[in-house]
DNA sequence: ATATTATGTGTAACCGGTTACACATTACGG
DNA sequence: CCGTAATGTGTAACCGGTTACACATAATAT
């Protein structure tokens, strides 16, 4: 392996210089330059990031921390991380915490010792006090974790909204809405984003709490359908949730969407696999990924970050499970 | 941050002593260790794996490369490769390939240069050479490299037979085949085993080559079945396209299982949201992502190991796309 | 009793970078 | 023309570990 010294023996200078040129500070001569510079090619050098770990305290290591990459949502989010990671000379560290505070904070243990260069966190099992006195950027990803910490979401109240809205523009009279987990902010953002679509239009509604979970959802909608035959509308928190009520229509023999319309939240690949194709509040996954990472570099490489809240808008896809819409 | 020699200090020893106790190599008396452990707890010492790596030239992570974390197979084998990882205190660094032997160089050589310990490779673009030049752990996983690799994947022959025999026994008479990509050896394996099916049982079949891709499936099955409406059975080589298919099928009209049954193959969650839920020849996914973690950080440990060829054995789960056996 | 081996420990060099500091030279302002 | 600032460079310490080697002592073999 060629080091740092060999290159500056060839090229007759001292390692500072060529520490120099490498990382372009302090003064370097034009003529000390080009003799590094034909050392390097000629050598075929490469820096030894790890060396350089050590002494700057530094790394291009970034921290990907989420519930559970088995979640259909979080791997879009994750390449779209990767891609402008890698754009800007970074590597990702995935972390699947499982929601679970013990393992979050054991990889950032772990990775911070490995002088990571910080962390997208689109899991927050720890208190927001922990993650400032990290002492380390961070982007709050999916989710706010508090004013401090620069964060990327969607625009869920809107999208709430929307996808209410959507229901009872295409004829649904008696809606139940399938809130998300409560501990989960932007779930909660959508529900108020419900809410105030249900004030402005008088229909009758119901909510249910459901977890994110296929089956769950399954279960916990058929049960309901079971007991509650006048419902015509589901709007689902999420596009996992909004596939298991309409596999529950399906147990049923509920015709989707001429007895039942249904609509997710999340706008993830899967959507378009089930039939109906399901209709969902869209997020651009891969823009919020995208954005968070570049957040997080620009804070890991010192520039000033405008916006602490970047609200990504949402949209609505309009598939087979809503009726066209009555105008 | 507390180093080594405050450790050294404080328990009245040399660096060397205080490293062969935290090593656990060398000579290291009773009395020396229990004042190292002591001095240890007290100062909350924790070892610094940056420092660690430049002189040992190893590191405690491991490369997970596959072609797109996006596709829904991988992220099940990447969770596990990951919680295996964990257990034995590696962490992972995932590379989306996206099939291009340029990424996956680039992020092999970015890698290399952190002394990462070892790759597990479900995405070869490389030549075989290329791998075995790399002086370093690798495991082959879904699919093999050559010989000298350990390799964990599914019986994909036995499965292609499974599958193609279940079709049969459910009465299915004239079968369409959607092979996979031809460079993907798991998938000829499939096709292989669905060969010797077709041999044993006298049925009309035709095969037609597909991508791993939903869209282009239900595309490619929809004109498929437009042109050939006696096609009474589908068996798809991945459950992507099994789930194209069985879109195609509602496009058209055609009554699942009734008039069409699908098997797919992989055994991603993803089957069972669809509607009628999908018939699959499951792989266990989860145990050859675990397994292949175990034979990574073996050889990376030096441990002898036992098999090179590790075959997982699949299982055919019945579900609503293929009508009860006729026996 | 002596040779040999096993056990135990410390010093200092080394891994491959970065950078504070000292020093030299050149440019520039008044 | 001289003081000061800007430019340019090298030496050597440092980051926080590991380990070769030298040395000492205790245990065992002959």
């Amino acid at each position: 392996m060629t080091t740092i010294r060999d290159v500056a023996k060839k090229a007759g200078v001292s390692v500072a210089t060529v520490s120099r040129f490498l990382n372009g500070n302090g003064y370097v001569s034009q003529e000390a330059a080009t003799a590094v510079k034909a050392a390097v090619e000629e050598l075929n050098y490469e820096l030894n990031t790890v060396a350089r770990s050590l002494t700057t305290k530094k790394s291009n290591l970034i921290g990907l921390i989420l519930p559970d990459i088995t979640n259909p949502f979080f791997p879009e989010l994750a390449r779209a991380v990767e891609d402008v990671a890698l754009t800007y000379g970074y590597t990702v560290v995935l972390c699947n915490s499982d929601e679970d505070p013990k393992k979050e904070k054991n990889y950032i243990e772990t990775l911070k010792k490995k002088y990571i260069a910080g962390f997208i966190v689109t899991s927050n099992q720890l208190d927001a006090p922990h993650y400032a006195n990290l002492k380390l950027p961070v982007v709050a990803l999916d989710r706010v974790i508090n004013e401090q910490i620069p964060t990327v979401v969607s625009n869920n109240r809107q999208g709430g909204f929307m996808g209410a809205q959507a229901l009872v523009d295409r004829g649904s009279k008696n809606l139940l809405f399938l809130r998300g987990p409560e501990e989960f902010g932007s779930a909660n953002d959508r529900y108020i984003g419900f809410g105030e679509a249900m004030e402005k239009n008088s229909v009758a509604y119901e909510t249910v709490f459901c977890p994110f979970h296929f089956a769950e959802a399954e279960n916990i909608v058929e049960q309901y359908l079971h007991d509650n035959k006048d419902i015509d509308g589901i709007f689902a928190s999420s596009d996992v949730q909004a596939a298991g009520a309409l596999k529950a229509a399906h147990n049923l023999g509920l015709a989707v969407p001429k007895d039942l319309q249904i609509i997710g939240f999340d706008g993830i690949s899967m959507g378009e696999m089930l039939t109906p194709a399901l209709t969902t509040v869209a997020q651009d996954i891969y823009k919020m990924g995208a954005i968070a990472a570049r957040v997080l570099i620009k804070q890991i490489e010192g520039q000033p970050i405008e916006n602490f809240m970047n609200e990504i808008p949402v949209n609505l896809v309009v598939r087979g499970t809503t009726k066209g819409a009555v105008t």
